[in-house]
Parts: C-alpha cells; sequence; structure tokens
RNA sequence: CGGGGCGUGGCGCAGUCUGGUAGCGCACCACAAUGGGGUUGUGGGGGUCGGAGGUUCGAAUCCUCCCGUCCCGACCA
C-alpha cells in the first residue's frame, strides 16, 4: 500500500473523550471512529487488524473440526420467549419492530437462533457431536458503552455452540476448544491466562474466561509463577503453608483507650501488624439461627466478601452488623472486639489460626489481649477461607505462588447443559429410540475486544507495537526524500515491489509533502513492527536502514539482501502468504 | 438508572462569571524556502457557537426545557 493512495488518518492530537491507551491509540492510528455512543467504524488501518484477528481465530476454529455458519443479527422475538430468555435480558436487548408490527431484537448473542436450527437439522444421536461458530456482529444496548472498542454496543464476537449427546462428548469438545483458544492466543501473540470463572459448579471446568493481561484490565487475576493454575482474586483459593509455632509469651489484658482500628493498635504498642487480628460482625445465616456472627482475620489482610457470603452459617448477600446490634451481642465496640470470651459464634480465617501470641480485642471496651494463643486461651472455633489472596501466596494447585495482575476478558468458554435444548425441544434419538436434549456448550471471544486488549498490553509512548500476527503492515518503507532522489525512489519502487510479491504487507511512504520526521512518528504511531529506511547517505555504500518497532538503533543492511533479511525476521508464525 | 463534567470550523481548546455579533493551535488549500525526527514564511478556505423557546435594542454569553457526549457505581466478549 502506497500511503499517497491510503487513508491514513493519523491524529497528532489525543481525543478528550478517549479515557484508556487503547482507544486514544486507535482513533489516533486512524483505526476507528465514532459514530455515535459506542457504535464505531473501521476505517482501512483498523479493518486490516480485525481482519487478521478473525483469519487465526478461524484457522484454528476450522482445524478443531468447528463448522463456520452465519446466522442473522436481526432475530424474532418469538425465539426469546420460547427460551423465556426475553425478560432476564431487559433493556440491554434492543428490541425493533418490522412493518407488520412483529417483534424483532438485535441479536445480543445466538443461543437461541443455533438452538432453533439445530433442533430442526439433526435428528439422530449419530449426528454428534457437532460444533458451529460464526465471526458476526453483535449488538448490546449497554447501560454504559466506554473505552472505545473495549465496550462498544456493536462489537464483532466469534461465538461458537456445540450439541452432544451426553456430557462426556461435551467435556471432550471442551477441552478441545480450550486448547484452541490457547493456539488462538498463542498466535495472536497475547500474553493470557485462562482463568477458571466459577469453580463452584460442574467440577471446577464448567466455564473458563481468558483474560489479556494488561494494567488497565477489570479483573484482578492470581495466577501461579510456574503452572497455569489462573483465577479471579475472588474466587482464588488461597492455602496457607507452616505450622502454628508454640506459644513465647502469657496472654496480658491491656488498657487500649485509643486504639480503634488496626492502624492505631500497630502505632501506640508497637505490635507487629501480622500478629494482630481483625474481628469483623457480620448477620449470621437463617440456617445458623440468625443473630450474629464473627469473621476473624489478619490485621494485615482484607476479608473476601465473596467467600465470606458462601459459607453456610453466614448471611448471603453479605450484610455487616451495625454498631448498636454489636454493643447489644457482645457489650463492647467494633473497636474491641477479638475471639478470647466472645459471646457470638466465630470463625477464622485460615491464615489466623496459623497464628500464635497475637493481639486482638479483649471484648471489652478500650481493652486488648496481647500474647494470645489457640487452645490455650480460647478454643480454636471453625477455620475458613476467608480473605483475599495476595501476591506472592502459595498457588492453591501446590506449583509455585500467585502473581497478581490485572485482565481483559476476552474469551469465555462454557457447558451450558441442556438448558437451551430443553427450553426449545432440540432433541435427537438416541440408541434406545428415546428422545434426548442435546447437551450443549458455547465458547467466545471478543474480536473486536481482543484488537482493543492487543493494543493495551503493546504500546509505548509513541504508539502501538503489533504483535507481527495481526499488525496491519509487516513492514513500513520509507525514504528520506522521495522529491529529491531518484535513487532512493528507484529502490524503493523496487523493494515495495517485491516484498509485496514475497507477500509481506508493506506500507510504501511515498509522500512527497511530508519530512522524514513525519513520517517516521506515523508508521511508529501504526506500530509497524519492521521499518526500512532509504536515504541517500546509505545508498552510497548500497545500504538501507532498518530498525524493529521496539529497537532503538538503526541496522545498516545491504540493500541486496534485505528482502530476505525482513522474510527471516518475520518470523514462522507469520509466514508469508503465497 | 443514580452522581458529576462537557457541547464553540475536521481535531484540541480560549471566549460564557461581567451580553455588543467569534478567536488561537493543529489539520486543509496556494505559493515560496527548507529537506535525516512532527521545518518555516506569506496568502487563503471553512463555524446555524448541540437544539428549541424565552429575557433584551442586542445572546456563544442570562433563564427554561430538550438532546448529545464523557467520567464514577451494579452486567458483560
Amino acid at each position: 500500500m502506497r500511503t499517497s493512495r491510503y487513508l491514513l488518518a493519523t491524529v497528532k492530537e489525543t481525543p478528550s473523550d478517549a479515557a484508556i491507551v487503547s482507544h486514544q491509540l486507535m482513533l489516533r492510528a486512524g483505526m476507528i471512529r465514532k459514530l455515535a455512543s459506542g457504535l464505531y467504524s473501521w476505517l482501512p488501518t483498523g479493518l486490516r487488524v480485525l481482519q487478521k484477528v478473525e483469519r487465526i481465530i478461524r484457522e484454528e476454529m476450522d482445524r478443531c473440526g468447528a463448522q463456520e455458519v452465519l446466522m442473522p443479527v436481526v432475530q424474532p422475538m418469538e425465539l426469546w420467549e420460547e427460551s423465556g430468555r426475553g425478560p432476564d435480558y431487559g433493556p440491554e436487548l434492543l428490541r425493533v419492530r418490522d412493518r407488520h408490527d412483529n417483534p424483532f431484537c438485535l441479536g445480543p448473542t445466538h443461543e437461541e437462533v443455533i438452538t432453533d436450527l439445530v433442533r430442526n437439522e439433526i435428528q439422530s444421536y449419530k449426528q454428534l457431536p457437532m460444533n458451529f461458530y460464526q465471526i458476526q456482529t453483535k449488538f448490546r444496548d449497554e447501560i454504559r458503552p466506554r473505552f472505545g472498542v473495549m465496550r462498544s454496543r456493536e462489537f464483532t464476537m466469534k461465538d461458537a455452540y456445540s450439541f452432544h449427546l451426553d456430557q462426556a462428548s461435551l467435556e471432550q469438545t471442551y477441552d478441545a476448544m480450550y486448547q484452541c483458544y490457547c493456539r488462538i492466543f498463542d498466535r495472536l501473540g497475547l500474553d493470557y491466562r485462562a482463568v477458571d470463572a466459577d469453580p463452584g459448579a460442574i467440577g471446577g471446568s464448567g466455564s473458563q474466561e481468558f483474560h489479556v493481561l494488561a494494567e488497565s484490565g477489570e479483573d484482578a487475576i492470581a495466577f501461579s509463577d510456574s503452572s497455569d493454575y489462573a483465577a479471579n482474586v475472588e474466587l482464588a483459593e488461597v492455602v496457607v503453608e507452616g505450622e502454628r509455632p508454640a506459644p513465647q509469651q502469657e496472654m496480658k489484658l491491656v488498657d487500649t483507650p485509643d486504639a480503634r482500628t488496626i492502624a492505631e493498635l500497630v502505632e501506640q504498642f508497637d505490635q507487629p501488624i501480622e500478629k494482630t487480628v481483625k474481628t469483623l460482625v457480620v448477620k449470621a445465616s437463617e440456617e445458623a439461627g440468625g443473630g450474629l456472627i464473627a469473621l476473624l482475620v489478619r490485621g494485615d489482610q482484607e476479608l473476601n466478601e465473596l467467600k465470606a457470603e458462601k459459607l453456610p452459617r453466614v448471611a448471603s448477600p453479605l450484610e455487616m452488623a451495625g454498631g448498636d446490634e454489636i454493643r447489644a451481642a457482645i457489650g463492647a465496640g467494633a473497636g474491641s472486639l477479638g475471639p478470647v470470651n466472645l459471646p457470638v459464634p466465630c470463625i477464622v480465617d485460615r491464615s489466623v489460626a496459623l497464628m500464635s501470641d497475637f493481639s486482638a480485642g479483649a471484648n471489652i471496651d478500650g481493652k486488648h489481649y496481647f500474647g494470645i494463643n489457640w487452645e490455650r486461651d480460647t478454643a480454636l472455633p471453625e477455620v475458613a477461607d476467608l480473605r483475599e489472596a495476595q501476591a506472592g501466596d502459595p498457588s492453591p494447585d501446590g506449583q509455585g505462588r500467585l502473581e497478581i495482575r490485572r485482565g481483559i476478558e476476552v474469551g469465555h468458554i462454557f457447558q451450558l447443559g441442556t438448558k437451551y435444548s430443553e427450553a426449545l425441544g432440540a432433541t435427537v434419538l438416541d440408541e434406545n429410540g428415546r428422545d434426548v436434549p442435546m447437551t450443549m456448550g458455547c465458547y467466545g471471544i471478543g474480536v473486536t475486544r481482543v484488537v482493543a486488549a492487543a493494543i493495551e498490553q503493546n504500546h509505548d509512548e509513541r504508539g502501538i507495537i503489533w504483535p507481527e500476527a495481526i499488525a496491519p503492515f509487516h513492514v513500513s518503507l520509507v525514504p528520506v526524500n522521495l522529491k529529491k532522489s531518484p535513487r532512493e525512489r528507484e529502490l524503493c519502487e523496487q523493494l515495495y515491489e517485491q516484498l509485496t510479491e514475497a507477500g509481506v504487507d508493506v506500507l510504501y511512504d511515498d509522500r512527497e509533502k511530508e519530512r522524514l520526521g513525519v513520517k517516521l512518528a506515523d508508521a511508529e504511531l501504526l506500530g509497524i513492527p519492521h521499518r526500512i529506511v532509504v536515504a541517500e547517505r546509505g545508498l552510497d555504500d548500497g545500504k538501507v536502514e532498518y530498525r524493529a518497532r521496539r529497537d532503538t538503533e538503526n541496522t545498516m543492511v545491504e540493500a541486496d539482501c534485505i528482502l530476505e533479511f525482513i522474510i527471516e525476521r518475520l518470523g514462522a508464525a507469520q509466514p508469508p502468504r503465497r
């Protein structure tokens, strides 16, 4: 492509309404333009990237035996009534009516449509399993579209739906899709983790999310530094190591009139924070007979509310007790609570169970006990996993330690079961001639979001740094002064032709009106991985300048060898197309 | 849907408090110079000041309503 004939559409200034880097850079690099809130047009540069992502997804889905289909964006509401999902979806579902006043909606997803298709086409268990996918526009009338293409109302999604006779078959395909997704994100060149989305249900593998690691991610992910264990921080199990040390100190009652918080206790009485215990009082569940229950975590650690409310004795949703309730039940204020002589039931975090010689409130206003030891001073109550995982915790799978980083959810694989097949009557005859609902799985990738996530993960102050596999162009070819140098022009034209012929995507900057600085800045903003600068002063020695996007220095390369040089660098991951 | 901000040439903004008929930078067009990191000069083109109504001799500016858009909270690829 020649820049003189191309809608480069780069802009120098950062648009004011773009809050995150990927959005800013996509606008600045001329990839997208906003039409209305949550609606974006893709310009040539953006579309090139999008199509490269789609191509990789297609290739890998096809490789797994999935079959591509294409379903309508507009769907009859009838189907949504049949599945019973219409009311659940609420205003996020954009409803429209046709000229006959029949109700339709813009598809936010396609479970209903594919299930309808399959119930009419598949009759026998002998046809199963089958896996269908499409790459299609979805519409969700988001409450708050934001971050450009990261959370837009209209977006491109690859969605796949598999159909099975039984759970065992579903699990096989589910595992295959897991592997498929790993290959896709590997090929995209992204740093990602597969995260257990709901470890409680269906044996821990019912649903997994794929997250691209990036600081701007909306979810905190805990993952092992030496295995593929990964979980949402809120769901990550905390395992503790070691034994409880033997008591060293006697328990003593101390006057602590001005210590109402852990911070004050630590500061005023020189207590190490990891030797303090926080006592949080919450409502107990109906099953536990109501009333209050205390939850104990270490002074330097945080209660994980999700874990707490899953405990049978704790009310769900979690509700903190008020000051008056605490005083009525315990006879002391919230700042002076602890496990010794506690008149309400109590559950302690695993870390707390391993503490010795610790300090906590005495359940008497203005007093704490120091040097408390379990069993000697008070019985050890129920122990549970109550706290939020921290970086450095041992990985729950026993391998390595946890690291915590933020992630952008770009994929989700899910074992659906028979929810839709039952609702819509999608059944097959099994080997006994009986009608059984098909067991289903579904597998999504947010294609447009992948593009934004790739930028979030790969950029610097100059612009985007594309992974080679999805770069809009592989190489930028930049002459220093085309107007004045016939030699530069001649070589550039020749290289452009040769590279293009070799299947390399080249952006040849043949603009005569722009100076070198402008052209280089554009190439860097666009994030083109390889750059060749053709200059008079190198040509005297028959050389051109090469620089990779992340390099800080030029490499001089013989003009005669640059073609091979580039092709070699394009790497095995992205072989030239012809 | 709550809370907050912002709407002025394509983009980024000033002008609004204190009414007098619109300005700056970038981009664009022409010419000239320059030519290895967003160069310079000269001359141009382009704006119903988000919309409607009102106050006033006069409204970008004051008042009312509406719309759009962005940010912060519960959903999601």
